[in-house]
DNA sequence: CTACTCTCC
């Protein structure tokens, strides 16, 4: 704190003040009586010269700032949020982009509920990393404060908050892994969940978690905020809670529609964007396609096809660009270059055209955007709880994703937007809302996390939307099967440990059992490897070169090996950028993979599971490994039948082995990490396994009876009847082991007695 | 003989 007496430009403050501690109090601040706050009373605790949050003076830029502030849209409702949260626990407010609400709706509540006072803090989540750390930066700068201090974030693999931090932005899924260690999220005396529209998987949970935990504690503060106006379906879930809508700050965009459907959506969307760039003032283009490929086409043909157009027409040239989550940050950035100058001066003015998927939806904001190209497609991720199979489908986008992929083009001034579908189409054919990815998933990892979090009954489980039964009984079989579950389905304590770690379940049981096989540190390379996007890079103009880098590290036994083979190399080259490029390896994957690792030997640490390792040298050190392996996926495994093909073993589901494995023979006993449905059924990352394993390591699953007839089972039937043979055999012996020993131990023990009897009768002889 | 839409812990 500074000094004022020490300070000439102060003097006169100390002189009229009582004290030094009033002087550079901030009045207004400590007039503030927490839930009590007026919208004019906050704002005269922000217009003083002091900071009520740290006694410092407030800085110039805090003023600058402030001013802009108040021109927000939602800074005209102040008083009225505040009114509501004051007589309500929740609160569901609807904000348009522009609207300011992520950043001073939070503040709004620091200031009314001063939750450092009580030792607490306030929680605003985010469904993205990159959001929660810049919104965090933003409003530290807002509150005049250094970012990490009063106001900070908290993400994966970063936790910037301190013993001060007051206000944290934090992503759902953090939040989520809090409210696993405390189910009443107790260190927070608000809760402010952000961008509920999206509907992802944790703000659903979470949103479940906060009605449940309402109904426990009567001080906590709940804020839910959405940007779409479909916000009655958000008040009738949390109890009728009371709305507040705030408008927001965008420009109009103008929608067109094609007059008849377009059977070629690709060749649609370049015949559209180059018109624009014929016949359209300035102004950058957006496209909106699904996929790698699919962008990498378009960009391809639009370069040609371009070309010709500036050379007839005397357009302006053309920068286009693609935009992809895989695409190097590198290229990435080229989104933000500038729209090329005119050929000549006063000539056509350049454009840019962005080629991307629907990352440029939500996650990515590229300013200058004029015209946005709407076919109304992309990939979507759908369950089939039947196959029990997660997979991507080129699918029609919603009325919603539609309305904001179209306000993509009025972030600067007003623009237009091309649908490349018919507006019948998009009255009758699109559904109003994407469906939560909730009902998209698999949700073995949910419901373990439900358990984690105390909400037990899955059956009367209070959702916004209600998942399908089925999936949740196919969720509850592979974490009973897994152990971690009992048969009241309740949380073993192998499942208290696997809910701890960030990964699939069946990796964390992988990792749990290797302690049994010794090679926990080979099994946490593993799981981590297979918990990042795919390592191997194959492009298109040297895809020869990349299989035979590949190659180097191919394993015999499979896959799995294989990666932990490129583990391996990665964590002993020294020039890791490099050693990766050379090797067709994507270095961030690995990166990611390192520190992924580090995560999950930390959680092994905390559940004193021994971290070891088997002689390399040794010939059982890659079969204990693949035995680990089999502990966690004894139920994705598949036999190769007679007639050559692949069967699944649960289910006799006709697979083939995915053309990126490295495995040039067929084994007749593989597990698999994933089932990829494409044109065909594709089994991909595969190792081999020996059928006996299976018997040994999932008895409980190896349930005969239940399976579908095939090759594989009577096999496994065979070795199960031979094991039960030797079981006997075995029993029979031990049988009689037992009994001998029972009976020399009882022969003793009579002898002992005897003894022990004269003994105590001649003390007491003696005693007498 | 082929894929990784997008996120998150």
């Amino acid at each position: 704190m500074a000094d004022i007496r020490n300070n000439p430009y102060l003097a006169h403050m100390h002189d009229s003040a009582q004290n030094e501690a009033d002087s550079n109090a901030n009045q207004a601040f400590a007039k503030l009586v927490p839930q009590k706050t007026t919208a004019a009373q906050q704002e005269a605790a922000e217009n003083d010269d002091y900071n009520g949050l740290t006694g410092r003076q407030f800085s110039e830029k805090y003023k600058q700032i402030l001013a802009k502030r108040r021109e927000l849209p939602v800074n005209k409702q102040r008083q009225g949020f505040l009114d509501l949260i004051h007589n309500h626990q929740f609160v569901v407010l609807v904000g348009e982009t522009g609207s300011g609400k992520t950043t001073q709706i939070p503040q709004y509540m620091l200031l009314d509920m001063l939750p450092q006072t009580e030792g607490k803090l306030i929680a605003c989540t985010q469904p993205r990393r990159v959001a929660a750390m810049s919104v965090a930066q933003r409003v530290a700068e807002e509150l005049d404060v250094k970012l990490g201090q009063e106001v900070g974030y908290s993400i994966r693999f970063e936790d910037c908050t301190s013993s001060k931090t007051m206000l944290k932005y934090c992503t759902d899924g953090m939040l989520l892994r809090e409210a696993m260690s405390d189910n009443l999220l107790s260190r927070y005396s608000a809760i402010i969940l952000d961008e509920a529209h999206e509907r992802t998987l944790n703000t659903d949970i979470l949103m479940s978690l906060m009605k449940n935990i309402a109904t426990k504690r009567s001080d906590i503060k709940i804020v839910v905020m959405s940007a779409t106006l479909d916000s009655e379906k958000f008040q009738k879930y949390f109890n009728d809670a009371p709305l507040l809508t705030v408008p927001g700050r965008t420009f109009p965009v103008e929608i067109y529609y094609t007059p008849e459907p377009e059977r070629d959506y690709l060749d649609a969307s370049i015949k559209t964007a180059l018109q624009i760039h014929a016949t359209e003032p300035e102004g950058d283009i957006l496209v909106f396609l699904t996929g790698e490929e699919e962008i990498e086409e378009a960009c391809r043909l639009l370069r040609a096809r371009g070309d010709d157009l500036i050379r007839r027409a005397q357009c302006g040239p053309l920068l286009i660009v693609p935009l992809y989550s895989t695409l190097p940050p590198n290229m990435q950035q080229k989104i933000f270059e500038k729209a090329p100058e005119p050929r000549t001066k006063g000539g056509a003015p350049g454009r840019k055209i962005v080629v991307s998927t629907n990352i440029a939806e939500t996650s990515l904001t590229i300013d200058g955007i004029v015209y946005v190209i709407d076919p109304g497609f992309a990939k979507q991720k759908v369950y089939n709880p039947r196959v029990r199979v997660e997979s991507l489908l080129v699918s029609p986008i919603s009325r919603a994703a539609a309305q904001q992929r179209a306000g993509r083009a009025g972030r600067t001034r007003p623009g237009k937007c091309f649908r490349l579908y018919t507006e019948k189409s998009f009255q009758n054919d699109l559904i109003e809302q994407t469906y939560p990815e909730i009902l998209r998933s698999n949700l073995g990892t949910i419901v373990l996390q439900l358990k984690k979090l105390g909400i037990d009954d899955l059956v009367h489980l209070d959702l916004m939307d209600p998942c399908a039964p089925e999936v949740l009984m196919r969720a509850l079989e592979l974490l009973h099967y897994l152990g971690a579950l009992d048969d009241d389905a309740n949380l073993t304590q192998i499942g208290h440990i696997i809910s701890e770690f960030p990964i699939d379940p069946q990796l964390a049981k992988m990792i749990i059992t290797a302690a049994d096989y010794g090679c926990t540190n080979e099994a946490l390379s593993i799981a981590a490897m297979l918990s990042v996007p795919n390592v191997f890079v194959r492009p298109r103009e040297a895809q020869r070169a990349a299989d035979a880098a590949k190659g180097e590290f191919a394993h015999m036994d499979g896959d799995h090996m294989t990666l932990l083979n490129v583990y391996h190399a990665y964590k002993s080259c020294s020039e890791p950028a490099q050693w990766c490029w050379d090797n067709f390896l994507q270095l961030r994957s690995l990166k990611s993979a390192d520190n992924i690792r580090e995560q999950l030997r930390r959680v092994a640490v905390k559940f004193d599971i021994p971290l070891l390792s088997n002689d390399f040298n040794s010939p059982s050190y890659y079969p204990q490994i693949r035995k680990a392996l089999t502990a966690g996926y004894f139920m994705q495994v598949a036999h190769l039948e007679r007639n050559g093909q692949y069967l699944t073993v649960k289910d006799n589901q006709m697979v083939l082995l995915h053309p990126s494995s490295v495995l040039d023979r067929k084994p007749e006993w593989v597990v698999y990490n994933e089932f990829v449905l494409t044109k065909r059924h594709y089994i991909r990352t595969v190792t081999e396994v020996k059928p006996e394993w299976l018997l040994e390591i999932a008895p409980h699953y190896y349930h005969l009876e239940s399976f579908p007839a095939c090759e594989g089972k009577r096999i496994l039937e065979k070795i199960a009847l031979k094991n039960s043979i030797l079981q006997d055999d075995q029993e029979k012996k031990r049988r009689k082991k037992d009994k001998k020993e029972k009976k020399d131990k009882k022969d003793k023990k009579e002898k002992k007695d005897k003894k022990d009897k004269s003994k105590k009768e001649k003390r007491r002889r003696d005693s007498d």
